[in-house]
This record gives C-alpha cells, sequence and structure tokens, in this order.
DNA sequence: TATGAATGAGATTTCATTCAT
DNA sequence: TATGAATGAAATCTCATTCAT
C-alpha cells in the first residue's frame, strides 16, 4: 500500500518535473516571455490538458521555478554558512556567491528577481517558504555577528539582513540591466562594481 | 507653411498626450498590467489603430511614460542639488527624495522600477538619455564630494554613482513587494529600513 | 458458488442503482446539463473509471434513467387503465396523468422529452422495450375505445396512439418551455391550454 | 458617409452570413452537434477570433440560425395566408406546410424543434421576435376563422393557436424520432399519420 | 473490478498588432 | 492621418473517455 502511493507520489512529482524541465529549457532558449504552454506539452509528449493537471497556471509553473531557483541559491548560502569563517566574512561570502549564482544561472536569477521587483504575482505558500528560508538564513547569521560585536551597534541585526537582501539584488539587477553598457561606456567591470559594493557595504557594517 | 506644420506637431503632440495620459489613468485604476490598448482608444475616443500612428508597440507607450517618470524625478533630484548643502547631504537627501516619490507617484515609481529591472525592456535613445540625466546628476555630485574630500578614498565616484542607484532602487523595490509584509511579521516600518540604510550606507561613505 | 454470484450481481446492481441515484440528485440541483462525470464519482466516492465499468457511457446512465422515468410514467397509466372506466376516458385521463407527472417529476419528465426530441440519442433494447410498453398500453386501450365504438371510425388504433403520444409529449413540451411565457403574456394558464387541448383532441377522437 | 456606413453595414451582414453559411453546411454534413468552431474558422478562412467577433458563442451561432429557420418557415406560412381559403384551411395548410419543411429542410427542423423542447438555451430578442412572428399569424387566422365561425365555440383562438403550434412540433418531432421504426414495425407511413392528426385536430376543432 | 492519471478535443477569451480603405 | 475589422497566438478551462496498474 505505501509502496504504491509512494511510488505513485514518486511519478506525479517525476512529471512535475518533467514540466518544469521543459519549461526551463525552452526559457533558457526563448527567455522567460518565450514560454508558452503548447511548447511544454510538445517538448514533455503531454496533453496540454495534463500540464494544467499539474499546474494551474503558466504563471504557477514560473512561480514552481522561482522556488527552485531560491532553494539552489539557499544551498550556496547554506554552504557559506558551514565554512569556518566570522558571521560578518559569511555574509560578504554570502553576496558574493550571490553575484556567481547570477552570473552562472541567468534564468534562475531572472525568475528570483522577477519577483523580487513584482508585487503583482501572487506568492504561494511554498514561495513565501523558499523566500523565507534565505531571509531566515541571513538573519541568523546576521544575529550571530551582532553577539559577537561585528555589527555596528546602532544596527539592527533584522533591518540589517533586509537591507542587504534589498541592496544586493538592487546591485545585481543593475548589473544584469545596464552592466554591458556600463562596461562598455564607463569601462567599469562588473566585478569592480561588486567590489566597490561590498567594500561600501561592510564599511557601513563595521563596529565603530 | 511653417505655420501650418508647427500647427501640426503641436496637435501630434497633444494626440500623444492625450494617448499618455489615458494609459497612466488606466493604470492608476488598474496595475501596470491592466493597460490595454482597446481600453486607451476608448478613453481617448481614438481608434485602435490610430494609437499606432503615435506608438509603435504598447511598450513605446510604456517606454514615454517612464521617460517621464524619470524627468519628474531628475526634477526634485535637481531641486535638492541646488540646495545649499554639502555634497554628501545632498545625496542623502537624493535618496529620501526618491523614497518619497516612490509613496507619492507609485506608477511612476512602478514604471522606473519596472525598466530598472527588465533587461528585456528595449530603451530608445529618449529613455536613454532619461535615465542617463539622472545618473550625471547623481555623479556630477559624487565627484563634487569627493573633491570636497567628503567620499573614502578607495571609492570612485562613479563605481559610487552606481551603487547608489542600484542598491536605492532594491531597496525600495523591497519595500514596494516586502513592504506590507515586513511591517505586519516583522513590525518594522518603512520608515525606519530607509533610515537604517541611509546610516549604513553613508557610514560606509565617509571618508575613514 | 451460486451463492456468491447472486450476491456479485445484488452489488452489482446496488452500485449501478449508486451511481443512477448521484445523477439524478445532481441534475435535480443542476439541471440535465449539470450532470458530469466527475461529480457523480465524487458523490457516489467511486473512481471515474469505476463508474465506466457500470455504464460504457455517460450517455446510457442518461438513457438507464429514462428507462426508469418511463416505468414511473407507465406505472401511472397502468393504475389508471385498472380504473373502471370507459377506454376513451382512461385515455383522456392518461393524458391528465402524464401532465401530472410531468409537473411531479420535473426532471424524469425532462428526460422523457429529451429523447421524444432527439433521434441522435442511441436507444438500446431496454429503452425501446420500455418506450414500447407505454405505446401498447395505449395502443391496447384505444382499440379497447375501437371496439367499443367510442372512436371515430375513420380513425386506426395505431394511428390515434402515435397520435396520442406525439400531441402530448408536444403540448407539454410547449408548457415546459414557454408555460411561464404563456401565463404572463397570454394570462393563459397551464390548466386552461391542457383543457382545451383535451376537449379538442376528444371531440376530434368521438364518432360522429 | 451614409453611403461608407451602408457598405459597411452590408459587408458586416456578409461576414456574419458566411460564417452562418458555412456553420449550416458543416451542420449539414456532421449533424447539429458535428458543429465545431474550429471548422467555421477553417471554411470560412477566417480566424477563429474572427468568429467571435461576430457571434458571442456557438450558441449564439445555433440561435440566429434558428431565427433563419423560423423566418423561413413563417414565409411558408405567409405564402399560404395569401391564399384564397377559408381560414380553417389556411390552418390546415400551414400544418402541411410545416410538415413538408421538416422533410425538405432537415436541419431547419432540427433548429427550430431543438429551441422548442429545451427550455435551457437562451432567446434573444431576434429569436422571440421570430417565434412571435409565427404564432402571430397562426392566432391571426385563428381569430378570423372564429369570426366565420369556422371554430368550436368553446375554443379560444389563442389556446388553439398553442395548441396547434405544440401539437404539429410534437408529431413532426416524433415522426423525425420514430418514423422510420414506425414505418418499418407497423408498417404505417408518416403521411397517413399526419393525414390522421389533421382529420383528427380539424374534426375536433370545427364547429358542431 | 477499481483506480485516477492522462488524454485530447474543443470552447472561450484576451489582446497586441496589422491592414485595407 | 484615421479607422476599426481582422488576425492569430496563446492562455485557460471543461469534460467525456481511455488506459496502465
Amino acid at each position: 500500500m505505501k509502496r504504491t502511493s509512494e511510488r505513485k507520489e514518486r511519478e506525479k512529482e517525476n512529471r512535475k518535473n518533467d514540466i518544469l524541465k521543459a519549461a526551463e529549457n525552452i526559457m533558457k532558449k526563448n527567455g522567460l516571455h518565450g514560454l508558452n504552454v503548447d511548447q511544454i506539452a510538445e517538448d514533455t509528449s503531454l496533453a496540454k490538458g495534463t500540464i494544467y493537471l499539474y499546474f494551474k497556471s503558466k504563471e504557477e509553473i514560473l512561480g514552481n521555478l522561482t522556488v527552485k531557483a531560491r532553494k539552489l541559491l539557499l544551498k550556496e548560502f547554506v554552504k557559506i554558512d558551514k565554512m569556518d569563517l566570522n558571521p560578518i566574512d559569511k555574509l560578504r561570502e554570502i553576496i558574493i556567491a550571490n553575484y556567481k549564482f547570477y552570473r552562472k544561472n541567468t534564468l534562475y536569477y531572472d525568475l528570483v528577481s522577477l519577483y523580487e521587483a513584482n508585487h503583482t504575482l501572487e506568492e504561494t505558500d511554498e514561495m513565501y517558504g523558499s523566500s523565507n528560508a534565505i531571509t531566515e538564513l541571513v538573519s541568523k547569521i546576521a544575529f550571530e555577528a551582532k553577539e559577537k560585536g561585528e555589527l555596528n551597534e546602532n544596527l539592527d541585526p533584522l533591518h540589517f539582513t533586509m537591507i542587504l537582501w534589498g541592496t544586493t539584488v538592487g546591485i545585481l539587477q543593475m548589473l544584469k540591466v545596464r552592466g554591458a553598457l556600463i562596461e562598455s561606456k564607463l569601462n567599469i567591470t562588473e566585478n569592480q562594481i561588486l567590489d566597490s559594493f561590498l567594500e561600501l557595504f561592510f564599511q557601513g557594517v563595521k563596529k565603530k
């Protein structure tokens, strides 16, 4: 009994993953807006109706991929958290990891960014959870930094967490949208901007 | 002759403005995604096809409104630039003005934000110009700050400009998307976040 | 062995009845077209596929219920046949009973009517039988009327049977579809129409 | 000006007619239920969206064809009304014309019948009008018959009209659904049934 | 028998954009 | 320029029916 339902569960997950995988590939080829359900159906050899059995709308598919992206991002952060580093250095590494993630997984980061910039997109509980998990990890580390006296005394760790996340998203977005322009016109590389940002950011964070 | 073409030019501008005005009103009611060309046609008493004589696509309408928004934003920044303040304080005031702008002109800020977050949206020369004007004002002030020795010596004024803009957009976006949640769950107000951000940011900027 | 198969048979019948009962209830709530197999499955706690083990199509379910309806209708007619009445008066009572049935059992009459109006719907042997049983009872009485000299001599009892059935269905259908309108616009009640119909009909039937 | 809008109007009507014509042909091939919008689009070389520009649903197409059918039927009745006949004979001819119409225009009569049997189908004003026109013609003649003393004195002309229409529809429906069966099993032709019906009906109508 | 996931046809809707006049 | 009908892609939804387990 249990075995059967477990298998079914697994198959169901597989099917969902097939759909997500297909959606991902399509978007990799055609961009976020190049996704369409007919194509997913064709690529998965599923009937269009079946897609709607697993996801109630195209947006839900995007939402699921966003969760996936956030989880991957979290995984990177968790790795860093496990390193033998001062909390404050972990946070620096987290920003760097975020940047690397954005460079390596363009699509995933586009999704993360999409949801960070759009209040119109609905977030399910799962999505909220995945977002929360990231914030919580960061805030955990922020509190540790505070305890270790690495944080400016006037800076509330929660505020700090939100600011870290907000500014990082903003910087990466800027690089995504204007990076090429900045490089060509101003002759500044993405890395230089990132370095300056880190410098500025942690300068402001430090205990005086 | 000239007179005629001038009048025509003026009428053309008027027509364009009517369309933009209508689009704006519609979005104020229904949000960015609530805009549709049929509605514009109806509200302006123009035929749908006529809209396309003035704008080559719906996106171009959004682009034009974005230019408008950026210009308004610039105007606020210019006001600040004219104040009798230290450069560094001007920059602080600029961030605050940006926040106020976002609170007062939700739609306009949504547009600004939309283009800051989307690399897929095409920017015309005019759009680029309006974006540039802002950056240039900020960078001008940044250079002044540098000259006055208000800036950390390691911090390049151009880097600083990009960072200021990127982080500010990021923070405002975060407030837009998660502000309500943060207020209710974490009991932190938007103003508190903004204050902490300013504190952190200018702490990091200051000459040591 | 026999016992077992009997039980199975009984269970099978029960299952069938459960399905029919559920379908009936759904249609009572939502009308003939409000019936859908998912709902039946839910209401019977059966899997959708299981429904198809008992009925080869949704139409077959409708067909079965129609048989049920026809049998009930026949029962009413049989009651009348057993009364101590002249054949011709039995026939009049049968039309009245038909009207009453239509008033009391809206759904059932809708089903009867559905099959009287649709040549596209397939009738199984059982369905044909149930339809036949009615016609045969009526024709039996028609022949008795003929023998008793109650029928116009030019009127063939079989013709008469078909006409009685056809016109009665037509009148009831008209009342179903336009009854409300007729009442409100023309100020004629269903009963008045029925009375006039009976009057006209049996006037035409009578021996001259 | 007027000319232009007139032409447009005519084109619009043509387009509507093209769609209706195509729908009709499809149904002639595949039956009432064989109609589908994709096929209409293909046969008219119109985009599916265009179909929905002219008709808000498939049902509306059916409704329009029903109006067309009713108008054709009315035309036949009007012809008869113009004949030099006693009112009562006109009514007899109307029933016969109805039968002929049903034999000649199976599809059209199916549509008429569909709406006579289904209370669930919505009728627009136009549909109601077309239905009304028929009833009014018949009732006009019925009143003339009354005046000429051709009608049984107890018979209200309005009641009579409804009864004529209801019973005729019922008889034709029966022939449509069971005609073949009756012919093969009972060896009675449609014409015989119709004759008997007319005989019975007008026997009951006559002034005593 | 029983299950319920999968199918696939089709209706409907929405809209940005194009095009003939 | 102005018009608005036409386009066509795509999303969404509904459901009867089938099929592998």
